[in-house]
DNA sequence: TCTGGGGTCCTAGGACCC
DNA sequence: TCTGGGGTCCTAGGACCC
């Protein structure tokens, strides 16, 4: 494994190409005064966390998902910017434009960072890091962000790779080199090892991958369940046999949102739900999904956090019928008054494509089921006007407050 | 110091069926 | 008469990632 020089990169066909601080690189791009000096991206004064900051902010010990007030503790001067996520979509359409240059196996793992099989783009750009290259310098080139890249046998490795090639650089790792690679480091630098995992193989002895390795599956399953077990073991031995997925379907979609303050008031959290549904509404009807299960999810003051589901008959992308059954399960909770809310969401799982379940036969057609489907008629046009027209023009909550007197303002 | 919002995957228990 | 085992669905919670 290097950066430069003479290797034999032939067998490191995967690449993983992470963004370097994605969120922050792409604010300084606006400031270019600020270069240099640590940045931290998130809502400062309030119960914001960080979500991006800059390698001089994270020298003074700075981390993403640390609390913004905290962040500004351990660095004074740093300068807090709100985070713009339309900008930061855009910039990773543009990135996610070139690798797809490259070759079309690319699979996008979250809005800043991708795999990409190059073992068809050979013969026609090069060897695995050349193409690497090659990438970096289009990025850096298209849109002045650098990236780091990860390129070796496996996704798993890949990514590892390009972790340890941060910030701006390059690590290939041959196959020959994986175990070599994987065995010195620590077993909480394994993707999918956290805090409560490490934990749990500390207490069988395990602190670095050569010694994950060496330990018998059974114990291993002991210590952390089947699947983790199974899959520490084969990751350990350098084994991961997962290939490049182009689409993959979406298991749910879902809207939460954390007050300022705590809430008691029932009737602020009801609005809130009928805002959450209707905008998780939205999101499924514009996918083409309808939803089978709703999900609430409540944080108290305390942090203590619940989760209620029901599954409904039918599947819906309605937010009528989500903010009803949403509100069902609140209901249903009967909290105490003294029960202050801080964090509510909903979320609608078990997906699948509108119209693509076949209704279960019913021995009569009720007045509830033509009112779903005035219902649906209404939602899709009030989209379709909010599409030409804004979304401050026609809302569905503006709707839903004309054809249903008993929803709360 | 006090903990976001978007997700995925796993576990475990109970219901229910064969 | 007192009890098997496998499979699937539903629900709640938790770990983990970016």
């Amino acid at each position: 494994m290097t950066t430069s020089g003479v290797v034999d990169d032939s067998t490191a066909t995967m690449l993983h190409i992470d963004m370097d601080a994605f969120f922050a690189s792409v604010e300084l791009l606006d400031h270019p005064e600020l270069r240099g000096q640590p940045v931290i991206i998130g809502h400062a004064g309030g119960r914001g966390v960080v979500t991006s900051a800059t390698y001089e902010a994270r020298k003074l010990g700075v981390h993403s998902a640390m609390p913004v007030s905290v962040a500004m503790r351990l660095a004074p001067k740093a300068h807090v910017l709100p985070p713009h996520h339309k900008l930061y979509q855009h910039y990773s359409a543009e990135v996610m434009r070139i690798f797809r240059d490259v070759t079309p196996l690319v699979e996008p793992l979250s809005i800043d960072e991708a795999f990409l099989d190059v073992s068809g783009a050979r013969r026609l750009l090069g060897s695995p890091s050349t193409i690497g290259a090659q990438v970096r310098a289009r990025v850096f080139a298209e849109t002045g962000l650098t990236c780091s890249v990860g390129a070796s046998s496996t996704k798993f490795v890949a990514k590892m790779a390009s972790q340890r090639a941060k910030p701006d650089g390059m690590l290939i790792v041959p196959e020959s080199e994986i175990l070599n690679f994987l065995h010195p480091l620590p077993i909480k630098a394994l993707w999918g090892v956290g805090a409560s995992t490490e934990a749990a193989l500390a207490r069988i002895g395990i602190k670095t991958v050569r010694e994950l390795a060496e330990m018998p599956l059974p114990a291993l399953i002991r210590a952390v369940g089947e699947a983790s077990g199974q899959k520490l073991h084969a990751l350990a031995l350098g084994i991961d046999p997962r290939g490049i997925v182009l689409e993959r379907q979406e298991k749910s979609i879902g809207h939460e949102n954390t007050f300022e303050f705590d809430v008691s008031d029932r009737r602020v959290l009801h609005r809130e739900l009928l805002k959450q549904a209707n905008q998780v509404a939205v999101r499924l009807r514009r996918a083409g999904l309808e939803g089978r299960t709703v999900a609430l999810k409540l944080r108290f003051s305390d942090f203590t956090t619940i989760t209620r589901s029901r599954t409904l008959a039918e599947p819906s992308d309605l937010g009528k019928q989500i903010y009803d059954e949403a509100k069902a399960i609140f209901d249903a909770l009967d909290l105490r008054d003294d029960q202050r809310v801080r964090l509510i969401g909903v979320r609608v799982e078990q997906l699948a494509e509108s119209g693509s379940v076949v209704h279960q036969p019913s021995l009569w057609v009720d007045e509830a089921e033509s009112q779903t489907d005035g219902w649906r008629d209404a939602e899709r046009t009030i989209d379709k006007l909010s599409a030409r027209f804004g979304s401050g023009a026609v809302g569905p909550a503006s709707l839903m407050r004309k054809k249903n007197p008993g929803a709360p303002e």
